[in-house]
DNA sequence: ATCTGGTTTTTTGTATACCAGAAAAAAATT
DNA sequence: AATTTTTTTCTGGTATACAAAAAACCAGAT
């Protein structure tokens, strides 16, 4: 070995479609979709216009959000941002039980104890806080789950659904009484974790998410209109 | 209302970047990865020329498998058909596991017995028959599960993980040995549904498949040259 | 023969131009 | 005035041209 400097590899993605790809998911899941004065319309046009930009990127970028689901590209009529129903929105969430509940059950016995006092600390986080808080936080305590859970698919997996899950989700959660019964199930969940009991951890994780799905199913206030 | 005769409405897939992402997207899941000599590469000027069509709809297709994680497109360097490492596989697997189990969980108590009968006699297929038709079955118990939960979401994110795992199972699973157990676990499988007994049925997909993790995991032959 | 450096070729990225279908607006007809 | 027809415009789809980065090649020097 010479004494030469070791430099890390630059790597970066330089493309165009890459970063406008991540900058319209962001802005759209956090547009408030539901809201009916909302234009769900984009238009190629006029965001590359606006990017000072070609519209091939654009395209392309556009091609791989309809692939997620987020947008439809209707052939020569335009480029909409998905609203999903109540149906679809509702199995979203059981596909996402499903998945964190295997994530709980495989973090049991693998997981230190720092992790699980972080696990915690974010599982109660929100409790004598606003609504908003305690919004961000129940994100966190599910994020952390499937972290926990060491599999990097499942996480992956995990996080795509719910950002599909997210736009409805921030809008149908407006009730505080659902707070109290979070922050109990979270303790729970923590601790059959702490104490290694995978079939109690996946459980309670399953159901915890599926009475969202029940929620969700109660509450919604026929956000799609139009269609 | 007059008497004409009521077409359904044509409206399939007129987009040439439609076609070509299907017509790729299963000439790649048929072709055996992992064997050595297996072109990874693949050409956008080469496929635009077979078909006789410029480059752009083969652009945007490819960008679409992309986003599926079937292909990977390096700037400037090439497009590759991806062979995911065992530890991927086997993380996909789990994810696998995990959807499967709660489709088993919600078939039970709303199939028909009709339905019933169908999922068996796809799951004692083969059992007489040589591998290939086995193969087959077997993928066809897995989708009937998926299907008779009735969650279109669980059965759509589900086969597209299972597209995923695809190309290493057919290369991984050569293992005759592995059939009896299977169409055992099968018909165990089938008995918790038709008796609706939910938390039986999720386990014992969970676990059946959670097996073919632990063989993949053990019997993978190095097969991810390169990279 | 091997290393070095530049040059050529290859391959994808981006921009631009034009096409075709659909919707909207305008014009013609009844 | 209402309806039909025509025209225009708007939007995404496709083709083509060129740019830029990476890889392959090659010639000269060592």
């Amino acid at each position: 070995m010479d004494a030469s400097i070791n430099l890390e590899p630059l790597r970066q993605t330089f493309t165009l479609k890459e970063r406008i790809y991540q900058v319209l998911r962001e802005a759209i899941l956090e547009m408030d979709v539901y809201s009916k004065n909302t234009d769900l319309r984009l238009d190629e046009r006029k965001i590359a216009q606006q990017l000072g930009i070609s519209r091939t990127p654009v395209r392309e970028a556009l091609v791989r959000l309809e692939n997620e689901s987020l947008i439809e590209i209707k052939a020569r009529i335009g480029v909409f941002i998905k609203k999903r129903s109540i149906e679809e929105v509702a199995e979203l969430v059981v596909v996402w039980a499903a998945i964190e509940s295997m994530a709980a059950r495989l973090a049991c016995g693998q997981v230190s104890q720092g992790e699980v006092e972080e696990l915690e600390l974010i599982g109660v986080k929100g409790s004598s806080e606003n609504q908003d808080v305690y919004s961000e936080a129940n994100i966190m305590f599910h994020r952390k789950i499937l972290e926990l859970s060491k599999c990097k698919m499942l996480k992956k997996i995990g996080e795509d659904i719910f950002a599909q899950i997210e736009p409805a989700r921030r809008h149908a959660m407006r009730d505080p009484a659902r707070t109290e019964q979070s922050i109990s199930d979270h303790a729970k969940i923590v601790s059959a974790i702490q104490s290694n009991q995978p079939e109690k951890a996946a459980n309670l994780v399953r159901e915890h998410t599926l009475r969202l799905e029940k929620y969700i199913r109660k509450t919604w206030k026929n956000l799609d209109t139009s269609k």
